[in-house]
DNA sequence: TGCATCTAGTTCGCATATGTATTATACGGT
DNA sequence: ACCGTATAATACATATGCGAACTAGATGCA
């Protein structure tokens, strides 16, 4: 965090911003009892309840193999349930429960919090520059990670018509 | 990672960004046995090395703890090596060994490869705007998250001197 | 000096994320 | 219809990061 130092400082400050977002939004969700990385889960099933584990992975950004270990955790302590999908026999659905309907307010206030402390002293403007050039980022980093992620992408779209 | 719905991702980019340049980092970096994290420590090092643990967290921006762990790995695997400081019987200096030092143009080399990557078709300007606004958002979450840090970086630099 | 307090490092337990391998099921081409 | 391949979820081992609690040593004030 030395700002004298700038070469280190460019291959850690998205590390760092990431993390410390992470860490004020996990301060303010620990009273209920609840973790950023859940609530990210959540915050897809609000939108849209009953998606396969496997669709989860895809819209957070990470494996099925995390999301498993998650959905226990959320399951434990009575945040969701699986349920079998009954169109494919190996797929399980993630069903929001009641406890975690009754969040969804508490939920958008904390990230909205988060926002806004990140981007105090940010005009809007540049806010939208930063979030197109994220973006941008993003995608770079996808093509070299994954570059057959267009096709995988078009059999998602499809599966999603289905 | 659905670009159609616009509100989660605000939410989850700076995460996605932060994970996969450690997941391409990673990669360049598996073939010569070392992790991305390692490489941040190492880096610190070969600009100045036998630094104390404490000041090695405080320039990554994570606890000592997590020091403690990276150290005792890096220590196993005979990249560096802990020695007592001679002023202060508490604390313990890391130090490299030669074949920390011999990896040098391999680490620039891989980090310099990242940032290509992540910023390709985006102009030098806009780079460096980018990279002004993360150290804004950065120093933003600092405050909320550490609202005595000024303080504790005066004590720091105060320390350096001595 | 002496005692309270602070500081450096470690240990423990947990959450998150990865890679590899395994199991069960679905699908597609012959 | 069948067989090879692809897919969904999971188990296991490992790395990273956090917070809480602890030890040993340093520091400062009365």
């Amino acid at each position: 965090m030395d700002e004298t130092q700038p070469e280190n400082e460019v291959g850690l400050i998205f590390q760092h911003v990431a993390r410390q977002r992470v860490k004020l939004l996990d301060e303010a969700l620990a009273p209920h009892g609840l973790t950023s990385a859940q609530v990210f889960l959540l915050n897809w099933l609000l939108r849209e309840d009953g998606r396969s584990q496997i669709e989860l992975a895809r819209l957070l950004g990470i494996g099925t193999v995390g999301v498993s270990g998650m959905v226990d955790r959320l399951e434990a302590n009575d945040w969701v349930e699986r349920r079998p999908d009954p169109t494919d026999r190996r797929a399980k659905c993630v069903w929001l429960k009641p406890s975690a309907m009754s969040k969804k307010k508490v939920l958008s206030e904390a990230a909205a919090m988060v926002n806004e402390v990140s981007f105090g002293g940010i005009s809007r403007s540049e806010v939208k520059t930063l979030l197109r050039l994220m973006r941008q980022i993003r995608s770079n980093l996808r093509d070299a990670l994954e570059p057959d992620y267009a096709a995988a992408d078009a059999k998602a779209a499809k599966r999603a018509v289905r």
